[in-house]
DNA sequence: CAGCATCCGCTTTGATACTG
DNA sequence: CAGTATCAAAGCGGATGCTG
């Protein structure tokens, strides 16, 4: 809340989201709009006076719009808005930047299920041509995410009925594993710390996923090259 | 400091990057290596021992390297490591999604003329095809900077003697109007915000500088698709 | 209940003084 | 110069209370 006072963008973009809490209620919100106690669950550990304060901040900054959803129902409904979508793909190179510290496990730390949809876009958010069609679901923590890979383009979505290809039961860190190609299908089956359950085809569509993944994630780049300066640095991605 | 304890990429980059000053730790040393003291002067504002607290944890997580220099110079440096620098790119997108929010001027806040070179790569960091070879020196704060212009693509760093084919002296705002084409060249010298110093044809690369920049910050994309879920966001950059 | 607001103990931050 | 030490103020986390 309290400003850097700095005429920089990054400084203007910390005083809207950079106080603790804000970009992860940006992040439920990417993953689908939410009620207040959709984001309370999916924040574990934040005061509820927080909450409301961040909200009405974010509202007032133009990244979110509330809808009041008339009496009968009486909900509050909190969505991103156009500015606030913006940000998305922000946040998702973010997060890819901070997957390398999820390689040490799951630990104690929480999870649930959604942040899976982020965690999809995050290892295939793209190359995925030659990847043949198919749906996955995917069933860690509380909620079901299903992947569906269309020519070469992938899309990650909470879990409906829609029928799927091929069902993964399996632990969060496993589940991480096997998107990133850290972890074989064969080799989650032989550990017993996943559950694939799908024809021959789609396993096989997995490991290809997973060899995606682990292809853009292993190999950092030598930078052997003199890439100190800004505008170099900032064109490598 | 305080982990959030999720098991989510994002949560875990901001563990390690989400506290108070740290990005813009990460800013400063983006820009040039630095030591203690160039940092202190960059972050006006912030406790020295916060600073040093900083530093420590970003060595430890491995996003900075600090060299200690031999006992004449005695001077400790600071760097980006390479997993630093893979943090900068993202560093220019949330300065990009920021710098709506610098239309409104300066106020009263700080100002450095080394975060032009930051602003310079979001505001002319693409597109600049067409755009001839061009060496443009601004002044503004106590730092000059360079932005040079060469075979349609823009590199901006800290200034030196090199020879320049326009200098602008200008308010920092002023400058932030000329490079994101909200003020032209003959309008910024008949208000007199700026004094703008080199032939025609090189005034004329400044307006259409302004012009490529004007081209993709105006024109907000209507949302009327509805791009409400995660990968359809993440892909419309 | 959902959606906050209030209170309280604790932690982090900001400002300043001090040290090798 | 490059930090460390100190302390008041602000921010945060947790519990609890209020209101439609």
């Amino acid at each position: 809340v309290r400003s850097y006072h700095q005429y920089c963008g990054l400084a203007r973009a910390l005083d809207v989201i950079g106080d603790r809490w804000t970009m992860l209620i940006v992040r439920e919100l990417a993953i689908r709009e939410c009620r207040y106690r959709d984001l309370r669950d999916g924040l574990p550990g934040i005061a509820t006076n927080l909450l409301a304060d961040r909200l009405r901040q974010l509202e007032s900054d133009g990244v979110i719009e509330r809808e009041e959803a008339p009496p009968p129902v009486g909900a509050t409904i909190y969505r991103l808005s156009p500015h606030g979508r913006r940000l998305v793909p922000i946040l998702v190179d973010l997060a890819r930047w901070g997957t390398v510290w999820m390689t040490q496990g799951r630990g104690d730390d929480e999870f649930r299920g959604r942040w899976l949809v982020l965690a999809a876009t995050v290892l295939l958010g793209q190359a995925l041509e030659g990847v043949p069609d198919v749906r996955i679901r995917i069933e860690a923590g509380d909620e079901p995410v299903v992947i569906e890979i269309r020519r070469g383009s992938m899309a990650s979505r909470l879990g409906d009925r829609a029928p799927v290809d091929l069902t993964i039961r399996a632990t969060p860190d496993a589940v991480m594993g096997l998107l990133s190609g850290q972890l074989s299908p064969r080799r989650a089956r032989r550990l017993r710390v996943a559950e694939i359950e799908g024809p021959a085809w789609a396993v096989e569509a997995l490991t290809a996923l997973g060899d995606r993944a682990a292809a853009r994630f292993i190999p950092e780049r030598s930078d052997d090259v003199d890439d100190r300066s800004l505008p170099q640095s900032a064109r490598d991605r």
